[in-house]
DNA sequence: TGACTTAGTGTGCTTCTTACACTATAGTTC
DNA sequence: GAACTATAGTGTAAGAAGCACACTAAGTCA
């Protein structure tokens, strides 16, 4: 059934870099894909924008689709067009990226539908299309948000030691962060307290577990 | 000629959102739409992207049809897609903004095509379709801007007193400026030097010229 | 020449940033 | 159960940056 416009129309898709943090490491969710172009090329998640839902509803199907998740942290990227990113048509895509807390991954890219796979920045494949400029837009604006917001708290779970919240830190900016200072300026935000339990995770003392005072919220702070 | 696709294509436009500073206020080029929907209320400029050029072509391609001026700063702010924001069909628009110094105005503007203008943030008429709401972004995004980055160079002449660069601030950022550590920090960047000129504009002491060590460069500062 | 107007200049106080090292508490080993 | 090991948790001092603040300089004009 075909759609007919007076002058031509691009298509428009939603690409999403959706981060999670496993394994010690910043990773990246990709798609090996089935069809041509690029076929068997590992690409950024992302599909055709219906003609009924906003941009936002178009990128959260998608990350739905791809990972179950629902209600994570989700943001407009950048909107990418050059003429040729596509050599089928004329493609524009709206790039979202989005932040998974570590406790809600493996709904689905568990399921392991061979072809969906986590990747760790360092060790990221060839990747399709103009995905690695987006994925690499991504990861800078989400370096930069860590400095002057409380976007960092989108990764955590319910519940998390400071020192898992710290590493978050360490793994985005690629470097260490001075555990006193860190600590002082978190609790100093009043963003999140004690919940009164500890973990233990081996032959050393326990460490105290916390809370987000409000874990969808993500405030612009200094 | 029409033009068929198997699925159904949105229309993607480029709006932007042309600042300029005139009579000591910053000011937003508006235009007075010829045609429905919204015949006769003011609006953004902007049209509708040509497939074999990128979206940043396309918004110089919008601005320079209005203003004359090319070389300018442009950069892009969001993509709004909510899917009624035009009664007539799915419109994508991808929306800029463009800085103007305010010696490169009035090249077109100023032959007062019927229906051009421009307006001062505080008088700003009704606006058609989402524009008001992308004009708010867009000024957000420049006060934003001004803090951290070195973006108010951009509405500056080739030569400037740093009173007029000290007015640019108290008028994006609608406050004033203390004098003193304004200069100070401004000299301390190294990014504007002494032309050896002044300008003389009353009864009073002539104030020093300094043009930009590099005028089209944006740095991120502080 | 005195009045007026905008240009131009420095200091001290406060706040924020940064660097830095030891004690606490659990598990494990012998 | 004592010693060992590993991570959690804590405070301070020095330097840098931010902020408030008031007078002199150099023109024009009456």
């Amino acid at each position: 059934m075909p759609y007919t416009y007076d002058y031509p129309h691009p298509a428009v898709t939603t690409d999403i870099v959706i981060f999670t943090i496993r394994q010690d490491e910043l990773k990246v969710l990709l798609i090996k894909r089935a069809l041509p172009p690029f076929q068997g090329e590992w690409a950024l998640p992302g599909g055709f924008v219906n003609l009924d839902e906003s941009l936002e509803a178009g990128a959260r199907r998608e990350l739905e689709e791809e990972t179950g998740v629902k209600d994570v942290y989700l943001e407009q990227l950048y909107t990418f067009g050059a003429p040729d990113r596509d050599p089928r048509e004329r493609v524009i895509t709206v790039a979202y990226y989005a932040l998974i807390p570590s406790d809600k991954i493996e709904l689905r890219a568990a399921s392991d539908a061979e072809g969906v796979s986590w990747f760790g920045l360092q060790e990221l494949p060839a990747l399709a299309f103009d995905h690695a400029e987006i994925l690499q837009a991504a990861h800078a604006r989400l370096a930069a948000k860590l400095d002057y917001s409380t976007i960092a708290f989108q990764f955590m779970p319910k519940a998390f030691t400071l020192s898992e919240l710290q590493q978050v830190y360490e793994l985005i900016l690629r470097g260490p962060v001075d555990k006193r200072n860190f600590r002082k300026r978190i609790l100093g935000l009043n963003l999140i307290e004690d919940t009164g339990e500890t973990r233990k995770t081996g032959a050393h003392r326990p460490a105290k577990l916390y809370r987000a005072v409000d874990p969808h919220r993500v405030d612009v702070i200094k």
